[in-house]
DNA sequence: TTAAATCTTACTAAAATAGTAGGAATTAAA
DNA sequence: TTTAATTCCTACTATTTTAGTAAGATTTAA
């Protein structure tokens, strides 16, 4: 699994339209400003997000996203799926001349990126959107 | 946690001289051959594993490199480390500018990505360069 | 003495990541 | 009906990281 800076920022604004989801479609200039994200930037990032129906956008003035889903109903593996193209790491299958060959120390290490992805997995599929809202809650009281 | 080329070659390489083990120091050519990894690289790579006491090394003719400690005794979490510089996925802390200021929404992810780091150290720690061994000896009967 | 090996430093190429630019399309509100 | 706010779209560029190469010095067994 690759975790970018894309990943990190998609996390973050859904997150950030998470906390604000009663007021209306949040426009990404606000979320530009308070995440400190670029709005060109955000604006790539959301396309994808609409794309895997994780928001939907309201086009024109006064527009802006909102959650697709309720908060309680959106995995964090979903976003950072939804962005970074390589949810995979390092997969011997797909470069064969590099690491998998017919040698008799074939594939050593092979089950071990494959339990490693995952276990990463596993772990973003657990955490769902609105459990790293309660905890900014709790945190900024 | 950045998992990349450099250090699943790492990995393969350590697991090459843990199966060799008893054929006396294995030299880098062979490594580099079984596992196809270029020699120049695969220098670089042994430079830093020997600094972080994983082999010894052996100059000259017939030279080459051992183990360190016996493939037990060796988790996957040291050999990562030694290659890759930076072991921590993404830290607030250190880029203030993004991801982390003071406003309402500070931080709302910053645990995330600490829980995850600590997830995928918490994998590697509990691999030794012996279970690679076993795992692949059995494979290949 | 030679060849096989590690060691060392510096450079370069390739790929991925991050970000910018410019404008088109849509729509609420004045 | 005009304007401003906004999403949408495409292409480009800059930066950083990763991967790999090059060239030679040093060490040592045979």
């Amino acid at each position: 699994m690759k975790l970018t800076t894309k990943g990190r920022y998609a996390v973050m604004a859904m997150a950030d339209l998470a906390l604000f989801k009663d007021n209306g479609p949040i426009n990404l200039t606000d979320i530009s400003l308070r995440q400190n994200i670029s709005l060109a930037y955000l604006e790539q990032i959301f396309i994808k997000l609409k794309k895997n129906n994780l928001v939907k956008s309201v086009r024109g003035a006064k527009g802006g996203y909102i959650l697709d889903l309720p908060p309680e109903e959106i995995k964090i593996s979903k976003i950072i799926a939804a962005v970074d193209e390589k949810v995979k790491t390092l997969n011997c299958k797909k470069d064969s001349k590099k690491g998998c060959n017919n040698k008799s120390t074939k594939c050593i290490t092979h089950n071990l990126w494959d339990q490693l992805d995952q276990h990463i997995n596993n772990f973003f599929e657990k955490v769902k959107l609105q459990d790293l809202v309660k905890k900014s809650q709790i945190l900024n009281k």
